[in-house]
DNA sequence: CGCGAGCTTGACGTTGTTCAACTAGAGTGG
DNA sequence: CCACTCTAGTTGAACAACGTCAAGCTCGCG
């Protein structure tokens, strides 16, 4: 178990945490190792601890009877089960890891105290929070207002830009994964993808995607 | 002008600040009257300050091109603009008035300031953020996996539970305004209420609707 | 080499938008 | 007090976007 005070990837509010409490936090912690495709959090299930992605990659989705829908894909440095923490006792979305993963897992009081009591911690959180919420807001806007080719556009954005930081990628998504991003039908994610390679936009290979033309892409999102 | 000290309606986070911390507060706010259809807050705006409702009803919206997208409804006791703390400077998303309001806007430094030195403020804000989120999740889950049918439900479950607390209500929003609260075609507004009020679900005289079964209403949701 | 999951393609159906026309009601000026 | 106008609300029909269904394909893996 890594010593939290001596972790090179953890999120930036533990910065702001003395010695004292950062102990407490690798006191009240475990490290997991989770495989693709894996659940990492369960929707509905009861709010016992803090997520930090610190390896890997990681969907936010919620279930619904028929369809799923991906809010967020994200790697390390991420961090989820805060927004349950006086909100209800349960979480109210799942966590899946798209590839291997290692996160920590920390109490949710200790958290929750050092919140309380530790204003450094509390303000980075508050900025942690608020770039949740213009994300979401995007979100939302995207989904309904766009159609979907503009839609695609943006994922393949966010994907090259956000996730995978290159302009080719090999993607740890399958299309169906895309397909709940993006709110369409997996087979319209297909004819999309298709549409944007005969307008040489993008090159499939595989699961590998490499964006040609970047401004074009901007255009349709 | 009134003492934030003795405001009888003042958001939560207030009651945790210090007498000096409120009059820092009280020197730095303009309190300000809104007749209904105004602009509050414009989308893009460089984010100045923070808005408390007092008294009436906002909505908060997102301007496209087309049409816009209403994300909230809500009335005394809403704060607006904390979002835009240390996301970027400017406000992403619009706030007008659906009828007469009283709003404060204090200057965001000072709320800024405040935040960063008083915990119990701090750790509030926390709380209101995270409700923020969950209410965001709930929308773009609602708007992207629920037919029009189970969106206007939802919506008149909200605005009878949380904005009117009344079963019978008579609104300060127009079709339109119900149009972009639920991502759809103010025709189709029109014709889902004809059919909840045809289903005996729901009155409308006007402005006013009444909810007769409220069970039906949260079977179509 | 064969199996199966994920991917792809085309045809078709449904939902909800758009357009155009009409109605009702509120405000205005002669 | 009545025509006039303007806006919001309403209705029906045509249309487009996207989802669904069914079938075939591909590639990795045993």
């Amino acid at each position: 178990m890594t010593d939290c005070a001596k972790c090179k990837n953890r999120a930036s509010c533990f910065n702001e945490l003395s010695i004292n409490d950062l102990s407490k936090v690798t006191n009240n912690k475990v490290e997991i190792n989770y495989k693709k495709g894996e659940t990492i959090i369960k929707q509905n299930s009861f709010a016992s601890h803090i997520y930090f992605v610190k390896s890997g990659l990681v969907k936010m989705y919620i279930e619904n009877k028929n369809k799923n829908l991906t809010l967020e894909v994200a790697g390390s440095g991420s961090m989820y089960g805060i927004t349950s923490l006086n909100y209800n006792k349960n979480y109210n979305f799942s966590l899946a890891a798209l590839n291997d993963v290692h996160v920590c897992e920390i109490n949710v009081e200790v958290i929750n105290n050092i919140i309380k009591n530790n204003i450094g911690f509390s303000y980075d959180v508050v900025n942690q929070l608020n770039t949740t919420i213009n994300k979401l807001i995007s979100k939302v806007n995207c989904l309904s207002q766009k159609q979907t080719s503009a839609r695609i556009a943006d994922m393949l954005i966010e994907l090259s830009d956000n996730v995978y930081k290159k302009q080719s990628f090999i993607m740890d998504l399958s299309r169906k994964d895309l397909a709940e991003i993006t709110n369409m039908a997996t087979e319209n994610v297909v004819r999309t993808l298709k549409d944007f390679e005969q307008e040489k936009i993008i090159k499939l290979v595989g699961k590998k995607i490499s964006i040609i033309d970047y401004e074009k892409l901007r255009k349709y999102s």
